[in-house]
DNA sequence: AAAAACAATAGATAAAATTGATAATTAGTA
DNA sequence: TACTAATTATCAATTTTATCTATTGTTTTT
């Protein structure tokens, strides 16, 4: 049994092909199938049955593959105790953000931490929720900012900041006329929301039905992904939508006009840095975290007097 | 890096040689340290240090070596899951136990379990404490059977019976007029006493000399690292022992004649099942435990009433 | 200072992993 | 049912790697 056996098996449960996971471990397809059967033989266990397409691991292959990510993670902590010795951070880390918090955080740290570590090669991927709890299982990814709680067990979150939600409305809404506001006093019909696979969109329901759970009939549907479309869609329609806090950083006087907060417990969203249980590249992660904590407001640190939506 | 590579550095930190672990291995002494070259070529870090003798690893070694420790652990789970789904249990079982649990316990035992699991391979060694304890952490040892609690961080206890002492006192000494006695009734002069080093020494100490703390001198001296022997020396002279209650299982009834029990609550010492925090074979050192707990009799698996020694 | 023990080095050899070409198998389609 | 495309297994040749024997420097012990 080796590494490269461990890492072969990998490729071949995350790509389901022999083909495609010869190519990604930068080997011809025969290397890759002996290397494979050479583990089987020594295990005495088939660990892929070939006979469907696409191949599919056995009962025992996926508990093999399974303990096998586990080998290799331990064994990258190896090469992880050599580099956490340099003084300097050095490596890649490779995060995924969902897209309703990427836009008002990302370019803001950025910058600082390429220049305070620029050994380090930060790898930035958008991707939903679900996606970013996949690829963290994996190890496609090292870390992932989103929002919690996620109630994944072999994950760990580590909470980063709180932040408020706000109504951001049309002047024409009746919700204009008041200086703050509460969950019922919105009107789901006039609301613009998220599509399908945003947690955003699913806290935004939440907080909105919470009291009012009149479903009512939408005249209009507008799909998007983008936080930033709702609020063009308020600016140059009408209506209202929900926006995280962090959004209002690079409004306009104009547009902070039509902000309106909620009354205290405001409804908030908690982000937290999540990462596998292995804790690797714990370092690297760990400066990420403070970068971002040294750009959030300090009343975003703490979860008091906010109502954290759950997911 | 390989696991090959992990192996042989692990052997030259067990055994502080170059050519000593080489033979351990079963390579030449050229190959180990080629090997282990690599490795330090591949970190770029080095982890051994060569210039004083014995070698002894750097600080980075000793973390590094630790960590190749757990790889390789994890990497044994792989076989140990497809060992698991074997119905029969298979393969060897490295176990040290404390001389004075050894006699009474494995003689009765063995045979059962050999019959039971004929594909198993114990191999036991009767050690000190200290020396389970240390070669539990390295892996030279998948269990070890002694007395509780160890308070050692990397080990888990399974309890698995709880052994009352014993009085075994001769015809003319004063404690044999007594029905049952308690602890400061005995006297630390006519008591034989284990040589240093055996966890019970430290135990039958802490029960004498818990109130009557007077150090008195001792006329004579014997170093005895058996039990029995103690045994001997009260049937063939005169004074007193302590005893584990197994030791009772053999006795004729003439030296039953010989034996005072404390007063409730006795005093006992707990016996454990120690293992790594590894959980390597699990499944055959249930089976031992359970092996055990057949022979026991069922009053020995509680610790209520008795008061528990610490060592 | 000499002897013994130890680790590093060099060249030769055996073992292995990898490759390219090809055969066998499976899935989907006409 | 036969055909095509895609996928995996097999085989011989090649390259790479690990290991061995013999030997050379070190360090430690006597």
């Amino acid at each position: 049994m080796t590494l490269v056996q461990l890492e072969y098996i990998i490729a071949v449960d995350t790509y389901r092909s022999f083909v495609v996971a010869a190519q990604k471990c930068f080997v011809t397809q025969p290397t890759l199938s002996m290397q494979v059967q050479k583990l089987e033989e020594t295990l005495g266990v088939k660990l892929f049955d070939r006979s469907k397409q696409p191949v599919v691991p056995t009962d025992i292959g996926i508990e093999i593959i399974n303990q096998a990510r586990t080998v290799l993670i331990e064994n990258q902590k190896i090469k992880e105790l050599v580099s956490d010795r340099q003084k300097e951070l050095f490596g890649e880390l490779k995060i995924g953000i969902i897209p309703t918090v990427a836009p008002y955080l990302l370019p803001k740290i950025i910058n600082g931490f390429v220049e305070k570590y620029p050994l380090v090669k930060l790898i930035v991927w958008e991707k939903t929720t679900e996606e970013i709890i996949q690829q963290l299982k994996t190890g496609m990814l090292d870390c992932g900012l989103l929002s919690t709680p996620l109630h994944e067990n072999n994950l760990v979150e580590i909470p980063v900041f709180y932040e408020n939600f706000v109504a951001y409305v049309s002047k024409n809404s009746s919700l204009f006329k008041k200086k703050s506001i509460l969950p019922n006093d919105i009107n789901l019909e006039e609301v613009w929301i998220l599509n399908e696979g945003h947690c955003m969109r699913d806290q935004v329901l939440n907080i909105c039905q919470r009291k009012s759970s009149t479903k009512s009939f939408q005249h209009f549907e507008y799909n998007t992904g983008s936080v930033e479309t709702l609020k063009r869609m308020v600016d140059q329609n009408n209506g209202a939508t929900i926006l995280p806090e962090l959004a209002l950083e690079e409004m306009t006087v104009k547009q902070l006009d039509k902000v309106r907060y909620f009354k205290s417990p405001e409804p908030a969203r908690e982000v937290s840095l999540v990462i596998q249980k292995s804790f690797l590249k714990r370092k690297m992660i760990d400066a990420l975290k403070n970068e971002i904590i040294d750009f959030i407001p300090k009343r975003m640190r703490s979860k008091k007097k906010k109502d954290v939506v759950e997911i």
